[in-house]
DNA sequence: GTATGATTGAAACGAACGTATGAGCGAAAA
DNA sequence: TTTTCGCTCATACGTTCGTTTCAATCATAC
């Protein structure tokens, strides 16, 4: 078992690039399994479910995303910049591998319902309460309110640019491509940490 | 005919109100109609089909923003900051009135099925190019392609701040929180405006 | 009053959905 | 060989969906 081309495997390929093209609502079990070609029955024999399998392909990706997360951040070392931090948390989400995943990546950072009671306690809470302190102690000047404002907008331009990757060059001549990941990371951290070097607004809570 | 509490304005109410709590596909026709007290076959009556009603809702709140966004540009002067450009650009949206609509424009702009074919080549494609031209004129060092990306992240600011106000002050326990609508547009084109005047990559293409 | 056209009502349609069932299959264990 | 068990298969269930139908109702014009 577990060989490249088994039933799970080809499910779960197959899901990932059927929800990051119609999204989850708009993925039916028919279509999955038709282009996995296996039997319909399969997805709930090796899920339960269609939100257990949508859970197993977020926990499935969100969990490395992570990991190389921290390992950046504790790789720049004890003083950070801000660009490094950004970098490290932007980074891995953006730099995915397999472009199928890009939109499926955009999709679950704009679907709240999914996100905030199956990802984000779970897997999310922690990486930014990190983030927050550690960009915090880097600009300390600024309100942690704010800080958590500002991350709130860098998962926003993060989230928008892979939700819209495969759509946006159509309509801007190939302009805003994305298939350069590194130049993309860097364009975006460059944007974002440009953001968070801006003064505190004056009523920031 | 078209008091306020007529058939066709209750549908309209109670279908944005529930689809910017619940997505499009999360909201059925039913209940759209259970919420605004008619019949269900008033939908297909007054509107011809689902599909319409959301174009209907969309193009209803879509063209007063953009007519706003327009407004606030030429107000700005023949040599608008960034500031100004961006605020025209963001405000209108951000700060549309009835707070049933926060969610519902979260919605549409991270719907790119939806937005694409519907929504961006009627209503935003000369939007866009409007506001290219002006930050390229105040800000001349940039290239055309790079002001374009950052006009993209912009919006993603103003899509996820959107999309998430609602649910978002509840897991940072109240911090972000969007209620104070000029605050809230003040603080995202600060940062944006920020991003804005990064030194340009390199290789932007 | 009566006819007319616009609107609303209850009910049903076919299709697609997620899920469940139980027989059948093949390889490993006995 | 026989048994066992993980897996796949065709098929169907019950529900919900968007949409349609057509009779009933209402306000208005004649």
């Amino acid at each position: 078992m577990s060989e490249k081309g088994d039933t799970k495997s080809r499910i779960l390929d197959a899901a990932e690039k059927l929800f990051g093209m119609n999204g989850f609502d708009g993925t039916s079990l028919r279509d999955i399994t038709t282009a996995a070609d296996v039997n319909l029955a399969a997805i709930n024999y090796h899920f339960q479910s269609k939100d257990s399998l949508i859970d197993a392909i977020v926990v499935r990706h969100i969990e490395p995303v992570n990991k190389k997360r921290f390992e950046l951040l504790e790789a720049a070392g004890p003083d950070p910049s801000v660009e490094q931090i950004l970098g490290a948390f932007m980074g891995p989400v953006m730099q995915v591998k397999a472009d199928a995943l890009v939109p499926l990546i955009g999709r679950i950072l704009s679907n709240p319902e999914l996100f905030v009671e199956r990802v984000f306690h779970k897997h999310l809470a922690p990486v930014s309460q990190r983030f927050v302190e550690a960009l915090s102690k880097a600009w300390p000047d600024l309100p942690p309110s704010e800080v958590l404002w500002r991350l709130h907008f860098s998962v926003g331009v993060m989230t928008h640019t892979m939700l819209w990757g495969r759509i946006f060059p159509k309509i801007t001549n190939g302009v805003c491509d994305i298939s350069d990941r590194d130049a993309l990371v860097e364009r975006a951290v460059r944007f974002v940490a440009a953001g968070f070097r801006a003064p505190a607004s004056k009523g920031s809570d």
